[in-house]
DNA sequence: TTTCTTTTATTGACGACGGAAAAGAACCCT
DNA sequence: AGGGTTCTTTTCCGTCGTCAATAAAAGAAA
């Protein structure tokens, strides 16, 4: 089915047996675990873990560890096993429309190094020439780290086929039917992946942050847009026809305002960034260069502006309710530059949840987490990570 | 984790590997099949199905078969193999306010008998002894079926524990915990399966539906209530906390009318049953005693009452809109009591449905099919069948 | 009619994965 | 030191699924 690309790989992961990922997959995102443990997470006897173990600690992407501090007054202390971070490096990086933000990160895709270019055009031969050049540098700064470097990741908004490592459709970079896995790989030597750039943070979410052990929860970006990347069975909803966790586009408001979607009152109509701008113009007068200002205007306390954000937080918070309606998640996360204004619509994406909320799917954790500007490239090295790990299941 | 609750039964599957358990779902699911068929569907080697297939045969639960129309010119001829719907009975059971509604259905989930009871009381006591007298109508129907009954479906709504089999809360029944699997075993000595309404359908889409076959999909049930099951990752939705699939509560109208939920606009505050009646008494002045008599007065022409059907076909089709664009499913499936009125509302269903969904997930496939009032019950027996099918998975 | 081609089904050998059980290891407590 | 407890490893073994070869069932070609 899966039509075989080109996979350069430096160096394979020495696990062949699905068991042995799920062993190594719980101690890369459940942290440092005694094997006894592991066994009783993953269902499988602690024999088979120790066996699945092994080769793995043999190859250092596993290392033995004994915690000194809780450790049971009773019986032998257990032997923690962790990954070792520095065993493998990978690179991440996220397009946007005017720049490419890439970072350097370990096994455990903590990072190590941030860095941007511009973007002077959107044609894909540009940004190719532009990835290419951020991953060189990032390649640079890893040459002293000791740690061969065995992926890179790229995030793109729209509609992506990951399998076939396509962009299918980019309306932002106004892109078609783009095979950039192959042209990346073919231009950088690393082995590819190509992610939804919500998709991607969903996933380091669901490894490394607050999606950890969890297998439905939802993660919703505010910003530009509002998204909203879906954890379902403990695994990324990508959408049959590519489209999936558009909470931006669900209707709070049929007589709100016009949506670049064609509807009214879709959520980001009323709490995009370009969206809040506008209100806040409209009700004080004032031209607004860009969200920055909006977002010290209300924070000044100018009449009207507050109310604006009022309104978005309560968009967002019905938003999320039909999610939790819908799929009853565990947990919501709540995240993106936006949080920037947080204080000043927090309470209201609380209250409409908790209002518009049905039942007990009120009882959804509802979190909030800042997400600086590279954290969108770090999720694209966490799906790196993922198909490196995941490589021959 | 699971406690094992004490399950009797009668006759066990002679299904002990999980590719066995494949083997026979894709055919039971998937109709008749060359066995090379079934191995490139489930992703297995044709020798492992040949060896899954046997002991089915031998226990009687598939049969062989040649079909002589769609023959290939060349090679040899393909074996079909297909479940034998006779080999095995079970009983579907579906409580509603007012009466019990039971079917007989073969291990292909045709339905063979229906019957129904009224419901006197709504206490567990008496919903138990309506379902014993029901279950015991039902296997005497069975008797000359020359096929043991090898199962219980409960449909209830409301907040049901399957792995449990409790009924955790049905604000219809007005039950709180209620260990309902446990109970109607001792009272029926049939292994019981206990599951949500809604899920209790999508399973039987899922697997003797339009669902068959596909992986994501939701169902969209239009009656008194507006309900909503899913199915993502070819898994039914369960929700954290109980609650999933709650589209009758997805606001489409924060000005609309109140729903009994405490929002305002929600679609079933818009278009379930009992606010349509209200509605279009409110229109006409005229008071109705039922559904029926408000559909009549629509389609007589009165003036508003088609309105009131429009808006509330409007209400589902941005529900279900919501449902693509969060999900992207790859077919949703209307149906229920309420599709009574669908030729008067599936018109708007449809045009809010394509101007609400975003970008491809308008792509998705919406059909109708009508819902006779068995097909609940049938529904619970597709959970009975499923657990008999999986019992040791 | 015989033989070839094509496709499906079956067989038996083989490898490997994971479980059970028992032994070993590391620590505390008495 | 010895018992108790818990974690880890070892050894043995069942069994499940793939591989590769073979059988089977047709129509087509010779």
């Amino acid at each position: 089915m899966r039509p075989t690309r080109p996979t350069p790989r430096a160096e394979s992961f020495p696990v062949n047996t699905p068991a042995a990922a799920q062993v190594f997959t719980t101690v890369l995102t459940q942290g440092p675990l005694a094997r006894l443990e592991v066994a009783r997470r993953v269902g499988l006897s602690a024999a088979a873990v120790t066996k699945a173990v092994r080769p793995l600690i043999e190859a250092g992407y596993l290392v033995e560890d004994v915690d000194e501090e809780s450790r049971p007054a009773l019986g032998r202390p257990a032997n923690l096993v962790r990954v070792d971070g520095g065993r493998a490096l990978f690179v991440g990086v996220k397009v946007t429309g005017d720049e490419v933000i890439g970072v350097l990160t370990d096994l455990c895709c903590r990072i190590r190094v941030a860095r941007h270019v511009p973007l002077p055009d959107r044609a894909p031969k540009a940004v190719l020439a532009s990835i290419a050049e951020l991953v060189h540098d990032l390649l640079a700064a890893a040459d002293g780290l000791q740690a061969p470097v065995l992926g890179l990741g790229v995030a793109v908004s729209g509609d992506v086929d990951r399998a076939e490592g396509t962009v299918r459709y980019s309306p932002f970079l106004d892109w078609r039917d783009v095979p950039l896995a192959e042209l990346a790989t073919m231009t950088t030597g690393l082995p590819v992946t190509v992610d939804n750039d919500v998709r991607a943070l969903t996933v380091a979410e669901q490894w490394f942050g607050a999606g950890a052990g969890l297998s439905d929860f939802a993660v919703v970006t505010v910003g530009a847009g509002i998204g909203c990347g879906l954890v379902v069975h403990g695994r990324v909803v990508a959408g049959a026809h590519g489209v999936a966790g558009e909470i931006g586009h669900v209707t709070v408001d049929p007589t709100g305002p016009l949506c670049h979607c064609g509807n009214r009152g879709c959520v980001e109509a009323i709490a995009g960034e370009a969206a809040v701008v506008r209100q806040i113009q409209e009700v004080t007068g004032v031209q607004l260069a860009d969200a920055a200002q909006a977002l010290a205007m209300a924070h000044e306390g100018v009449p009207g502006a507050r109310e604006v954000y009022a309104r978005a937080g309560e968009a967002i918070g019905r938003g999320i309710a039909t999610v939790a309606n819908l799929l009853g998640p565990e947990r919501v996360i709540i995240s993106g530059e936006g949080l920037a204004a947080y204080d000043l619509f927090a309470e209201h994406i609380r209250d409409a949840f908790t209002a518009a909320a049905f039942g007990s799917a009120a009882q959804c954790d509802v979190q909030t987490r800042p997400l600086p500007f590279e954290e969108w490239a770090r999720g694209a090295a966490a799906t790196a990570i993922q198909s490196f790990v995941r490589a021959d299941t």
